[in-house]
DNA sequence: CCATAAAAACCGTCCAGACGGTATGTTTTG
DNA sequence: CAAAACATACCGTCTGGACGGTTTTTATGG
């Protein structure tokens, strides 16, 4: 017996379907091109069947921003290293996952969309904050190091960099950038609130 | 000769004006807000004052990526440490401006327009590219080092985080951070290609 | 297994508001 | 007075989304 009915109409394929011709727009034309009806062109529905699942352009929106969300979650989980205090666990996961992000594929255009989101609406950046830092709280024992910030933020500017092809000094060397960054030594985590090794 | 007229009208002021208005909705209110109603109301003049300076809405983004290159490079330049041959020189420099940045300054709001300038329009992108490359190319003796690189990646970190207020774990920390960074040994510039340290 | 009614999925049109831009004044400056 | 600096009024377009209609799926009862 099939697992799947095969019914004619399948609601649950068209919104994800929905949602990644929204990303796609995106990433491709920017984000004035997000608009309703190229969404629906692109997914090949109607204005009005787009509404029935989306009610609204924001409700789209939020949408995106939750697949996304919960895409890199998963993603980061899986790139975590199993050994429970190697130090910088979380961290490094971060880092792999948007080093090895190749724009070309469409399910990982997804995470671009992401910046893009946070430039439009002051909301979202919230939304995003406050999720890294739960999963930074959760991971405080071993990713508190100032290293291990150091390889957030540098992940943080390669991802930047993504967005617009990112300048030729960082597209083209991108597996010579994480190599590197992968034999930095993330030290133990700082529990202590301050760890000043002297300045300049 | 006065150096000041003081006349009634200032058009330079207000194009300044103009600009400064732009970077403050878009950072406090998101891309979405810049409308060109909403600048001339945030400026103090009408539509058609505005429209007289900046003939297009187009014109007034390409004045406002204008106004944000010339300043950052101003402030990279000024940071700068004179010794000729110290190695990261531009990337150290590029670092401090980004990490000083006090977003309630509304001078200091300008840089984070950049990030959301190319989040919208890949045409920025492009030249916001070749400006880093062009930098770069004058620096190639000091600044290309995998440590150096890193340094520019972890500024377009906290670069990114400026934009939404950033998480609790970055924006409470940004002296901590910046300390950090500025202690790590950039190593020499490395001409050759490839150049792994093992280790930090 | 079928008939049928209800619900869900989807379509196509229309409209109000917003936005960029123009055209035409009116005031200020030199 | 001429030109620059600004104001006011208005237009065409685009977009979100409301609305009513049509088709498909599901539930129900015999």
């Amino acid at each position: 017996m099939m697992t799947r009915p095969q019914r004619k109409n399948n609601p649950a394929a068209l919104r994800l379907r929905l949602l990644d011709c929204a990303a796609t727009l995106i990433v491709d034309h920017g984000v004035p091109a997000l608009t309703l009806e190229n969404v629906a062109r692109e997914a090949g529905v109607s204005k009005g069947g787009l509404l029935h699942h989306y009610s609204s352009k924001d409700a789209l929106i939020g949408g995106l921003f939750d697949m996304v969300v919960e895409w890199f979650g998963s993603q980061v989980d899986a790139a975590i290293e199993p050994e429970e205090n190697r130090p910088a666990r979380f961290s490094r996961a971060y880092l792999q996952v948007i080093a090895n992000i190749d724009m070309s594929v469409p399910a990982e255009k997804r995470l671009a969309v992401l910046i893009l989101m946070l430039s439009s609406d002051p909301h979202y950046c919230a939304r995003w904050n406050s999720w890294v830092d739960e999963r930074l709280r959760e991971h405080h024992r071993t990713d508190t190091s100032p290293m291990a910030r150091t390889l957030r933020l540098a992940a943080d500017g390669l991802w930047l960099s993504d967005l617009g092809g990112g300048p030729d000094s960082v597209s083209s060397k991108r597996g010579e950038i994480l190599q590197f960054l992968q034999t930095l030594d993330p030290g133990p985590a700082t529990s202590t609130p301050h760890a000043d090794k002297g300045g300049q």
